[in-house]
DNA sequence: AGCCAGGCTCTCG
DNA sequence: CGAGAGCATGGC
């Protein structure tokens, strides 16, 4: 018998919902993820069953709830899968608090807390998600990255017809395995970027490739694992690392926007910093380092928006 | 027109 | 090894 779920979610600390999702929309649109004022929207793949769920934030900054709905839900596991889902969406396992006790002492991070309060890095829902969303965006500007996901998820993924309109689950890995180059081409991926996509996806088919191991594997192995595969280098990694397993210690100290804010705060007019340099720097932030990267990053939007809003 | 976008691989000294 | 070309498209 199907019954729809309906469950609350605290949440340990400040979160501010729309800053935290705006990932989801900031440079295009997500068919797979709709995020609609305090509303997000998604469709939980578990196993052969599509479940549309539908989330609310709700309350003050420092005691937000979060109401989840799935509609014809049923059991146990579509709970804990979407709870799960849920908790990354939102990044609830970050440590806020305590990066906001440690920023208020660093010269660069103390003035973004209050700007910035409440806002989290969000985690990518699925790790296939996240790695075909990283080869999208090597190289090119994110704008195009995100048109360039949006259309394999329309060609490839499965509608779902959900209250609050159109909705889409992402492809399978199947899918994505079965598909022709000249179809990525199509998407205006390159022939490069199609290959690396399908080699992942082939390779989670055949089992010689377990992402959902893979997430809870030492962050060494993590870096081996996925720079072993081609079209899969460090800056992937590291942000797999950090915005799939949500580690706390990475720094993608390789990815062009990291790079500028790091030397907008610590190098010399005009001067550019190694990726070693940052990767020190960053370590003095220990398990805050990736929500503090974060900081940084949005940091600079703040300071350009500023700058856009002066002209 | 030309250069650059939140890279990576391959080739060549 | 380090440097440099090629990838493909869109925005400025």
């Amino acid at each position: 018998m199907i019954r729809p779920i309906k469950l609350t979610l605290a949440v340990d600390g400040p979160l501010d919902a729309a800053a935290t999702l705006a990932r989801y929309h900031r440079w295009g649109e997500d068919p797979t993820t709709r995020v609609d004022g305090n509303v997000l929207r998604r469709v939980l793949r578990l196993g052969e069953r599509l479940l549309p769920y539908e989330v609310q934030a709700a309350g003050p900054m420092d005691d937000v709830r979060l109401s989840v709905t799935v509609a014809d839900g049923g059991s146990a596991d579509v709970e804990r899968a979407v709870t799960t889902e849920v908790r990354r969406l939102y990044g609830l396992d970050f440590d806020l608090v305590g990066f906001y006790r440690m920023a208020k002492a660093d010269p660069a991070l103390a003035p973004l807390v209050e700007p910035l309060y409440g806002m989290r890095p969000t985690l990518a829902p699925t790790p296939l998600e996240m790695l075909v969303g990283s080869i999208s965006a090597q190289q090119v500007n994110l704008s195009f990255a995100f048109a360039c996901r949006a259309r394999l998820v329309r060609r490839w993924g499965t509608p779902v017809t959900a209250p609050g309109g159109e909705l889409w689950a992402f492809p399978t890995p199947a899918r994505l395995a079965a598909a022709r180059l000249r179809e990525y081409r199509a998407l205006k991926f390159s022939t490069r970027k199609g290959e690396y996509i399908r080699d992942v996806a082939r390779a989670t088919v055949r089992g010689a490739l377990d992402l959902d191991a893979l997430m809870v594997a030492p962050s060494v192995d993590v870096i081996a694992t996925l720079t072993a595969l081609r079209g899969l280098g460090r800056w992937t990694a590291d942000w797999f690392l950090a915005r799939c397993c949500g580690r706390g210690d990475v720094c993608p100290a390789g990815d062009l926007a990291v790079r500028k804010a790091f030397e907008h705060h610590w190098a010399r007019r005009g001067r550019t910093l190694s990726e070693e340099a940052i990767r020190r720097r960053s370590r003095t932030w220990g398990e805050h380092q990736n929500v503090a990267v974060h900081y940084l990053l949005a940091g600079m939007r703040l300071h350009a928006a500023a700058r856009g809003g002066e002209a």
